[in-house]
DNA sequence: GTCTATACGAAGATAGAC
DNA sequence: GTCTATCTTCGTATAGAC
């Protein structure tokens, strides 16, 4: 069963972005999943690392479609919806979730298995790379373009932590502001920004 | 002694900014801060919780008290310095260390104790009233002071996340020029931002 | 008051019955 | 091939010896 296989991946996603990644226990994925333990490391013969690694690149592909779809209408727009969707995410879950890259990124530590931690970092150069190049095809240099697509990405991940924490989303909101005046000057107002 | 009550909250921000929440543990901390496991319950009767909340106001005072000085010199100095001292943090350790304000806020969940969250909570909030300070005293007005400040400390918060993904200081670099053009936005080039 | 020894549960992972 | 039962390790927390 491939559906099984997809249920837990999804689930891993879910879990990550709510708990964390040591949070995130292979046992209660499995329950929620409705599937047992041990078929966990049928399909995962790499464990938890193998299945936190491909949650991951799941969150990844996700996030890229999305992008890519919300930057088709030009990069002030496509950030509008690209915070609108990360809003859409802490508000549904009344602040319970965030972002799962983040947390893999936020979680590793040296000795750990390196796969995870370069899914996420593979995930925040996509998404950086995406919003850069619309930047450039809409009038900013190259290096303005990869200067605010970096801040862009890395303002919604630090706000969404900080909404998570304060209990508001006001941080995201302000942030989505101060973000399009940024863009702004990106491609138009300080073409040598 | 309370010297040795103080090395295990130095101890306990050090490893979360490292390990994030879960990884942290008491037994380890005890050994880290050479106390026996049985002291920690002595010094912190309220156990883990009442550890890690002490943690994060410990460093939310330290960074309290760096970003106060920094700010001395005017907001874009001491955005300047504040940006260095997380580039420290990051490249000193080999992109071992983060901030624990954010692991907190990652990886806290519905059913916690609420504590560490809050004094996370307070310390982002401290962190942004500061900095919104400073740039209403230099000409910003308070809407774009309050979202200039948030944009910041959301932006580094990311970007320490990212640039441990990457094992990459380059993100920081490039976020702390957008944030240099922000904020000389917020208080000079667009006063009504 | 300090610390050793331990209780108790849950983690990741696997062996082996079906 | 699926899943149950179990191994081992580590987590928080505490009881009770010094």
């Amino acid at each position: 069963m491939a559906q099984a296989r997809d249920r837990m991946v999804a689930g891993a996603a879910d879990m990550l972005r709510r708990r964390g990644l040591n949070a995130t226990s292979v046992r209660e994925l499995a329950k929620h999943s409705g599937a047992p333990l041990g078929s966990t490391y049928h399909y995962f013969p790499g464990g938890k690392t193998e299945l936190v690694t491909e949650a991951v690149r799941f969150a990844d592909e996700l996030t890229v479609r999305h992008l890519t779809e919300e930057l088709e209408a030009g990069p002030i727009d496509g950030v509008r919806a690209f915070l609108a969707m990360w809003r859409a995410v802490v508000v549904d879950t009344d602040f319970g979730a965030g972002c799962p890259v983040l947390a893999v990124a936020v979680e590793h530590q040296p000795g750990d298995d390196d796969e995870p931690r370069r899914a996420a970092a593979d995930a925040f150069g996509r998404w950086t790379d995406l919003l850069a190049e619309s930047l450039r095809d809409h009038g900013a240099t190259p290096e303005a373009a990869r200067r605010t697509a970096t801040l862009v990405v890395a303002a919604v991940e630090g706000t969404v932590g900080i909404c998570r924490a304060q209990r508001s989303i006001r941080p995201l909101d302000d942030v989505r502001e101060a973000l399009e005046l940024a863009i702004g000057a990106a491609i138009g107002h300080f073409p040598d920004m």
